[in-house]
DNA sequence: AATGAATGAGGATTCATTCAT
DNA sequence: AATGAATGAATCCTCATTCAT
């Protein structure tokens, strides 16, 4: 039925309003600085509207971690798929897709490492949290994939493939994270680019075999 | 007078256990999740004594990241200033002073980052906030003299030695996040030291000359 | 749309009893004595729904004082414009007026004296502030006029008329403050009436031209 | 004995310095933004110390009222028993002599009328209330008695001499409390002396027979 | 489904007062 | 007597969440 489609549409519309809208705020004004109040405000709803989408603020949090894993997951099959890459490219591939997400998407980082640092987790539903683990496991697991066809292959060093993305993963969000407090006490001062660069080029070298 | 001078560490040691009992609490609860009470309550004081050592809550908070600064500033001097270490020694001394420092109070790096994800700088008192970026800053200058008499000597890759430097802080950092975030969900797994030590591996040969 | 006007009176209503409540228990406990929670119970409602009509305790008191002072005003607008009325008259209206409004309405004085006596006019909101000057200028004008007619119709001695308003506002809160004062401490004893009646008198008669 | 003498000296100068301090910081920043610590720093003392010589804060307050009451308890006999004087006359000295003291201090009004408008009276200690009592009973006594004797005289209309008394006290504390409101808002106008004198003229005319 | 008024628990902070030294 | 550190009750205010309409 067409209506019930559209109303379907209009459902997934309103939650990206809401969505965005959080977003917006959260990266302005900090997950602590933002209320509910001023994200309802800012999509044009009332706040008892957001909770007929979101079960709480913890949870619309966790709602913008999810679609950019989700959306790195799919990436991240497709270039492990990929057969005509080698795994530097790979690598390579994944790193800049790590980087074209989160800065089209800055927030959604910040709350991916919010999350990382209170233990808002206890907060979440058991659904999100569930499905959040799932998500970033996989997307973890694939890039291990690559580490151990590189190391099968003889190009990388040996080593524990878990150790190679903790720290591919812990290098990026570091960086980014500290580019961009640095930024925000100067915004003239934006380094993240280069130092990106520098630090996936000093990891390729770091690992590769000889 | 001895009277007034033990008046004098009598402070200093109320203060130091206020710090203890916040740190303690704040790694188990997230900064959010720890009242002003329980911390009064874990060093047996009252709210309104806390309040006689640190402005507010925000303030405690910085105070657990500028002891750690100020002390790994230190470290940082000796290792530059110590003529009898190769460059890359100094690197290793240097990543040793952090790993060193922040294992053995993790809460301090967390703290650290809390002020790098939130806007509560704005919060903080202009004390507080001018020492730690005084700090801050020269810590991570010295560490970029050790870069920057790498290059110099012809040992790393010519670069930008912030971009370095960054790479550096951003790789440490983020990792001891995300290793402490994971194990925070599964305690058992600890991987940070090998981790670590990868990272830090690859970073010397990404970075080295040939 | 009947709904959105009666909501609109709903509102209204609810502002008028939190206001009603504030009162009785500012007059019964005085301002400092009062707590917002008090208040609450006393209305009915919750301590947060106070601050949904009003942004502070002080801003909830200041109100107190706007509205009297509103239909005060409109009052003496009344009075003044009254051609068939003698300045003597207008005066004696005018303090009629006064009479009427506040011992209807007795913590409204206790307010404005409140605000006299307090610094607390910084903690106010610009606008109630501004509101309040604007009302107690426009009231005070008007009295001022009446003595001015007086002058110019050489019935009362030629003085200043801004002189002469304190003089009648001083005199009229002085008086009433006392009284209460008094009554307070010895509730049997009530000579606000008599009192403001001789003090009114002895006005006149002080003033008057021969 | 000297040595207690000297003590008991001190100890009065003592007591005296915590009154002036108060009295300071209460006229600067009213009484609800003065803190005991505040007064204490004032005078250059601990807080502690300002509880050894008032039993609270309420009780420095009152203590503030009561010198200036007695000091003008003290002036009114003298005016009262001054046989030299006509009635209108001593009434024209008990007025200056309001006038004087509370001009010299205007803290001590501000103190009084803030009981009368607080009912921090229940806070008092008992003897403080009573001696406040006491003494300002004492004090309106004796302008009542002054009225008394002008209308024995036949020089003042028959009437209430409570009522005469009240009256005269309310236009004098309400005037002076109106003029010093507005002076605080705008310091350049000052216009207390003119009002006072443009009252005590009317109301001696207001009350003198034909 | 949407609203937005109402809720009320929760928390930071202040400050009069006490008390050990 | 003097100190000033410690107390902890008291209070204002915020804000995530609910619910009647």
């Amino acid at each position: 039925m067409g209506t019930a489609e559209r109303k379907e549409k209009e459902k997934a519309r309103r939650r990206e309003d809401i969505l965005n809208a959080a977003k917006k705020l959260f990266l302005e004004r900090s997950f602590r600085g933002t209320t509910i109040e001023a994200i309802a405000q800012e999509c044009e709803l009332s706040t008892g509207t957001i909770y007929l989408y979101f079960k709480s603020k913890d949870d619309l949090y966790s709602a913008i971690n999810i679609r950019p894993l989700e959306y790195l997951d799919r990436e991240m099959t497709r270039i492990v798929e990929d057969d005509s890459l080698a795994v530097e490219e790979k690598l390579k591939k994944a790193w800049e897709a790590l980087y074209t997400n989160f800065t089209s998407d800055p927030v959604s980082l910040r709350a991916i490492l919010h999350f990382q640092l209170e233990d808002s987790l206890e907060i979440l539903s058991p659904e999100s949290l569930g499905r959040l683990n799932k998500v970033s496991r996989s997307f973890m697991g694939k890039i291990a994939s690559i580490f151990q066809a590189g190391i099968d292959q003889g190009r990388f060093k040996p080593a524990n493939v878990n150790a190679y993305t903790d720290l591919l993963w812990g290098a990026f969000s570091g960086t980014v994270l500290w580019e961009e407090a640095k930024r925000r006490i100067n915004p003239a001062k934006d380094f993240l680019e280069p130092t990106l660069d520098l630090g996936f080029e000093a990891l390729i070298q770091g690992i590769s075999r000889d």
